[in-house]
Formats: C-alpha cells, structure tokens, sequence
RNA sequence: GCGCCCGUAGCUCAGCGGAUAGAGCAUUGGUCUUCGGAACCAAGGGCCGUGGGUUCGAAUCCCUCCGGGCGCGCCA
C-alpha cells in the first residue's frame, strides 16, 4: 500500500446493530488517496489488529467499513466499574480545571420573568452542571441591567405608579411599563412604607421608590429562578462596572488601541476596522454610554480583571445581532475571541401566542411552574436544540403529565428503588455478585446504553449542547423498562439475583446522574 | 435590502459526511398484569422545502430560490 496521509480516524456507533458496537470506515476515507479499493484496504487494516481488549471479533463490511463487535465479558465488567465510581461515574477532565463563567438569563429586572427567559435559565443551568462534570472550575452569573435607559423608565414608570395608588396625578412616561406589574409594585410599596415618599423631592422620591422596587423586582425574579432550580453563584451589578472604574480602564484599552473615534458629537467603536459592518456608538453625544459600552466593560472585567479563561454567554434570538460586535470588541480588548462563546437561544412560543415583555398577556415563568412542574418544565426546555425555535404548547404539557416523557425516565428509577426495597426486604445482598452471568440480549442491551453516559456528557460539553441530554436519559429508561418486561431480577436463583441486583443499582447510578445533571428529582416513588 | 436561526413521519422534534433516516405524541393491533401497567411488543406513516454543485458516499458541506422566526437605533 503507497504511503499516504492518515485521515483522522474516527469511530462511530452505527445504527445498526449488526454492524457492531463500534465502526470506522477509515478504509473509504483512504480509498483515493491509497488508490486501493476500501474494502482490501479493510481487509488489510482488520489482519493488521491484533487483539484488542474487550473486542470479541473485528469484520469488514461493504463497502469498506470495519466493525468492531464487544465482548460481553467487557461490557459486564462496566457494571462494576460504574458502581465503584458511583455518582462520579461519567466525570471527565476535559476542563482541567480551567474557569469558565456561564452568564444567562440577565433579563432586566423590571418585571417577571416568562417563559422564553426560562429556556435560557434551564440551558445555563444544565451547561453548568454538566462542565463542572467535565472538569471546569464553573461559575454561574446573572447580570443585572440596573442602570440606564430602561432602569430610568422603570423607575419613573414605578414612581409614577406609586403617586397614582396614591390618588395623585401622574402620567405614565411614554416609554414606560405599562404592565400591571408596576401598580402591584407600588401597592406593595405603599403598604410597607406608606405614602413617606411625597414629602420628598420628586427627582429623589423617584430614586428611592426605583431603588426600592428594583431591590424587590431582583429577589422576584431570584425566587421564580429558584423554582425551576436555577441558581447562580454571582448577581453581578453593572452600575459596579462605572462605581469600580471597569468602564474607565477597558474604555481607556479601546483608546489606546485606536478603536474608538469622535463623530457626530459621539464616540465610536470602529468595529469596521475589525470586519464589522458598521461601527457602533459607545458614548452618545449626550455623554451617556450606550449598553453597549456597559458590557464591553463587563467583557473586559471578565477576562481581564477576573481572569476567566472561558465565557459562554446565553443569550436570546433578540440578541442576535450584538454577537459579532462583541466578539470583536473582545478582540479589541486583546482577547482571543475564541474565549468567548456566545449561545443564541431561539424563541420560544405559546399556543396561545408569542412571548412579549410589555405588550399585554404572557405567561409567566413562575405560572408555567405551577402549572407544569419543575421536573416537566425543564425537560421540555431542555429537549431542544437552541438553535431551533421551540414550541411550548401549555395546554399539551399540562394534560401530558402520564405521557410525559419526564414521568418515563423517572419511573425507571423510581422501579428500581422498588426493586432494591424489595431486595432489602429479603436481606440480599448483592456485593459480591458476578455481573458475568448476565447473558441476555435486554441486559447487554441496557449495559450498552448505560455506558454511552460518558460520552453524552462529553458531547454536550465540548458542543455546548445539553439538549442530547433528555434523549439520552430518554434511550436509557427504554431499555431499562424492557430489560424490567424481560428479566426478573429478584427470583430464585440466587446468583442471577445478585447479578441482576448488581445492573440494576449501576442503572440506578445512570439514571440518577443524567436526571440530577439536568436539575430533574430522581424519585424513589411516584 | 443585509445578517443570524429554522424548514425531516399527522403533530413536536432528534440526527448534521457514511451502511435500510430515528424518537415521543397521535393512529391501529397485540402482550399481560407474581420486583410498581406511569410498562412491554408490533404495524402503518417520509422524493429529509426547491433546484443545482462538491464527494466513492449528502438530511448532513457549498450556491440559488421558496416559506417561517429574530435582528439591523446616539434602545437594551
């Protein structure tokens, strides 16, 4: 065979069964080059295997891969292997420990949060679970937009609210919140600090009732984070940014790299110079930064002032367009704008109509959880690629709850819980089992399936892509349940017992890992 | 007009260079009901939006067009 270059040589997991566990058709990606056909080439490479361990037998197949089928031998080793890693089985280091920040859901707080907000929080939130896994030192953060243009009509907007449950007159700012959110606000207010904020200057009352509200709006949007289980480990403020001289220095890197030009009055970030296609305004004429100039600050405190070797922002569809400055921006700070990944979460709609922040009826994020469940709420959010728009149907997903994909995974784990009561009940004792006397197809089968879980969180890791996450979990509880249809575990037979008892408290370990990485309750009953 | 995302089974979506395109729901028909039936097994259902191109091979990569969504502000 001529010397030729070695294309990167992969494997698969072919569809088929037959065609075994693993498969590479390395030998097609080589024809040309070897000017040999595929299927000698194949030959050629299976006579040159030795043995591999935990292969039973390599073959080649039209029309020039080559198969690799495992032995069951090795595929039963696996279940002990996997009890005693136990929850860590599945870990990785692809990380090293290096930092990586996920920023998501950084909605305004100036009202609650819905639904399409929700996707983004389930997104960040399984991402961060799974790169922990992987090996990354993670940080969740959630930036709050609490200073200009909007926070300023939110706070006039609540002030004014405020003047009118007082019986005073007001007129509500024409860009202003007109959502019945504020006049609830106000009450509330009102009822803690009464009407104390007349007496005071109209230019102050507006900053201590806004002040006051946004303190309340934060903890409001906090709270529905918490129950669909989103946490974060920082509220980073971006007023800090101007308080703390963020804005100064990285403002000051843009200069000195000659990135920014006065125009019209305004300054400019010459995003062109980059490859952009127009430039963007960082200062208005009017002195004030644009939000713009706010999170090439927040950038530059990250990687710069922080020391982040990686940033993934998840952002919604509306963001689109502000990627590419961004990315460019970074540059402009001197960062490789690979650091930063930029996660753009398509829309999510309602039966009943696209999600809207000011414009009348939304469903809530804390609705939804009511209605639905955490545990539902976040699988469904999960299901989907981000790139795809998702269609969240309310009614369907509250009818569903015994269809519900959710209920299968966690059945399969709530059954094995009742397999282990029952095992517990009869004093078994599984520990010194031999998982070699599993022969049968459903419990290779399930051992097969089991395994891929590293694999999965590899995936999902380096892609950024949680959402293969419930299809895994979804794959897995199917051949549990055929494996349970199949295979009685808890007999007579006292050494297939402890075998079977053996599979079934390592699925137990799978299960529970994949369902507590996307933040799902792994129930002992239902 | 320009940029990004999406068009795959009746519906909602996976698959994103490999061997007969998959899942859930829905439909139809079976199993059985001694460890929890919220289960299992099976069937039907698809020119993978259109037309070209690249490749040994395209749902997958490139281009055209069509359809849908989101952006394109000295808003965020």
């Amino acid at each position: 065979m001529p010397a030729t270059p070695l294309p990167e040589i992969t494997l698969e997991h072919p569809q088929n069964p037959e065609h075994g566990d693993y498969a590479s058709s390395l030998p097609l990606k080589m024809g040309r080059a070897a000017r040999m056909a595929p299927m000698a080439i194949a030959e050629m490479v299976t006579e040159l295997l030795t043995q591999i361990e935990g292969v039973e037998r390599v073959s080649v197949a039209a029309p020039g891969f080559i198969n690799f089928f495992l032995t069951a031998e090795w595929l039963t080793r696996q279940v002990d292997d996997i009890l005693s890693a136990g929850e860590a089985y599945g870990n990785l280091d692809l990380g090293q420990g290096s930092k990586v920040q996920l920023e998501f859901v950084s909605v305004n707080p100036t009202g609650p949060i819905h639904v399409g907000h929700g996707r983004g929080a389930v997104l960040g939130s399984v991402l961060a679970n799974v790169l922990s896994v992987a090996g990354y030192s993670v940080e969740r953060e959630y930036y709050v937009n609490d200073t200009g243009n909007q926070m300023d009509a939110f706070y006039r907007s609540l002030h004014c609210r405020y003047l009118q449950a007082l019986g005073r007159e007001c007129e509500m700012p024409p860009d202003g919140y007109q959502g019945s959110y504020l006049v609830e606000l106000a009450q509330e207010i009102i009822s803690e600090n009464g009407d104390a904020f007349l007496a005071v200057p109209p230019e102050e009352a507006i900053q201590e009732v806004g002040k006051i509200g946004l303190q309340k709006t934060i903890a409001a949007i906090g709270a529905d984070l918490e129950s669909l289980r989103v946490s974060f480990d920082v509220w980073f403020s971006e007023r800090s940014l101007f308080e703390n001289n963020q804005y100064e220095r990285a403002m000051a890197l843009l200069r000195d790299g000659g990135y920014i030009k006065e125009r019209e009055g305004a300054q400019w970030f010459v995003s062109t110079a980059l490859g952009e296609d127009k430039d963007n305004v960082l200062v208005r004429s009017n002195g004030i930064p644009t939000y713009f100039a706010s999170d090439v600050a927040y950038h530059y405190n990250k990687f710069l002032e922080r020391g982040l070797d990686r940033v993934i922002n998840i952002w919604g569809a509306d963001h689109q367009g502000h990627v590419s400055r961004m990315k460019a921006a970074v540059s402009a700070l001197g960062i490789d704008p690979e650091r930063l990944g930029i996660i753009i979460a398509q829309m999510v709609t309602l039966s009943d109509g696209k999600l809207s922040k000011r414009s009348g009826q939304v469903i809530t994020l804390r609705h939804l959880v009511e209605e639905v469940g955490a545990d539902a709420c976040r699988f469904f959010l999960l299901s989907r690629s981000a790139d795809s728009q998702m269609d969240f149907d309310l009614e369907l997903a509250k009818q569903q709850s015994a269809d519900n994909p959710v209920y299968y995974v966690q059945y399969a784990h709530a059954r094995i819980a009742s397999i282990q009561r029952l095992a517990n009940e009869r004093n078994i004792d599984c520990a010194n089992g031999d998982a070699g006397l599993l022969t049968t197809d459903a419990e290779l089968s399930l051992i097969r399936r089991m395994v891929l879980l590293p694999e999965v969180i590899e995936l999902v890791a380096r892609n950024l892509e949680p959402h293969h996450l419930p299809y895994f979990a979804q794959d897995l509880a199917t051949a549990f349940h055929s494996f349970y249809k199949q295979c009685r575990v808890v007999s007579d037979d006292e050494a297939l017992t402890r075998a079977r008892l053996k599979l079934v408290d390592a699925a137990q370990i799978v299960f529970a890992k994949a369902l507590g990485l996307m933040g799902m309750t792994a129930p002992e009953h239902m």
